[in-house]
DNA sequence: CCTCCTGTTGCAAATGATATTCAGTTAGCT
DNA sequence: AGCTAACTGAATATCATTTGCAACAGGAGG
């Protein structure tokens, strides 16, 4: 199994970063796949301790999300005002979001091209890029139909 | 000039959004101007405070650059870690940034190919888009250079 | 020019996310 | 088992940003 095998890599990235194997850095490990792909550390606190309050103090968990963003298992991947989402990349092949203003729905996509007009720019800059964050917002397909019912209901009325 | 142009439009945003026109606000818009391009709320608060403390405190700045934001005359454009950096857009064209983590310097692009790519990826997700922002971060050329020399160095060492 | 009402300012205190300190606990080498 | 460095939880600190509030100032109407 994947998260299996993940879990695996990250305790050699321990061991070779001289930290040591604890059960609550595996507990949240797990949490974070449970929880799905796109969290914030806040919410994930509280979801964690609203199942179980054993596993890992508000502490722990930033600590360990900081470890995992290391290892590169998180990335941080949508800003927006002070808020941070973080995403549990784990393996998945690179992509950026569509973010929608309205519901907060999170859309994944990759555009091949994209990239390699990025590098592009890179290159006619001789600049070396490390990483980089594409963050499209607007408004998603549900949130535009709600809308134009609202507005309907409205004329009713 | 291109800035009393921009003070006049954002004089009319004022009164057709109930506020008031004062001194203050434009001080601020001057001062912005004459910061360059790129900053951060909290650096050009004690930049202003130095020149001149009598002009606006912390909080007013920050309410003024909300508005210059509603406004659309400034923009976040980059978010790393907890720091915001907006920029002074007043009428530039859009365009997106490398970041270098290095030394933080800021270099400006464009590519249109990249922008048509964006709009037919929302529209294969029937995505209405408001705004977007693509970060590069990396090492600049100089930054590069820097590190060679270094090498240089420590092996003459 | 005065008056009144509403928006604005400065300051101090509140907030919210995240980091750090410290004392007690545990992993894992010997 | 014994030791030491790393880890944990709780409380506290920090940093950027926001807000409450009392004093103040635009600007519409007289």
């Amino acid at each position: 199994m994947q998260l299996e095998e993940l879990k695996q890599k990250f305790e050699q990235f321990l061991r070779q970063n001289g930290h040591k194997i604890t059960k609550g850095r595996f507990e949240i490990i797990d949490k974070i796949a449970n929880y799905g792909p796109h969290f914030e550390i806040e919410e994930l606190v509280r979801w964690i301790s609203n199942q179980d309050r054993s596993i890992a103090s508000r502490s722990t968990v930033y600590r360990t999300v900081r470890l995992l963003q290391e290892f590169g298992a998180i990335r941080e991947v949508i800003k927006l005002g002070n808020r941070t989402i973080y995403e549990f990349v784990a393996g998945k092949p690179h992509h950026e979001h569509l973010i929608c203003v309205e519901c907060g729905k999170i859309i994944e996509f990759y555009k091949e091209e994209i990239e390699n007009l990025q590098d592009k720019v890179c290159e006619e800059h001789s600049f070396t890029p490390i990483n980089h964050r594409l963050e499209i917002f607007g408004i998603c397909s549900d949130c535009k139909e709600r809308r134009h019912e609202n507005r309907r209901m409205e004329v009713r009325a």
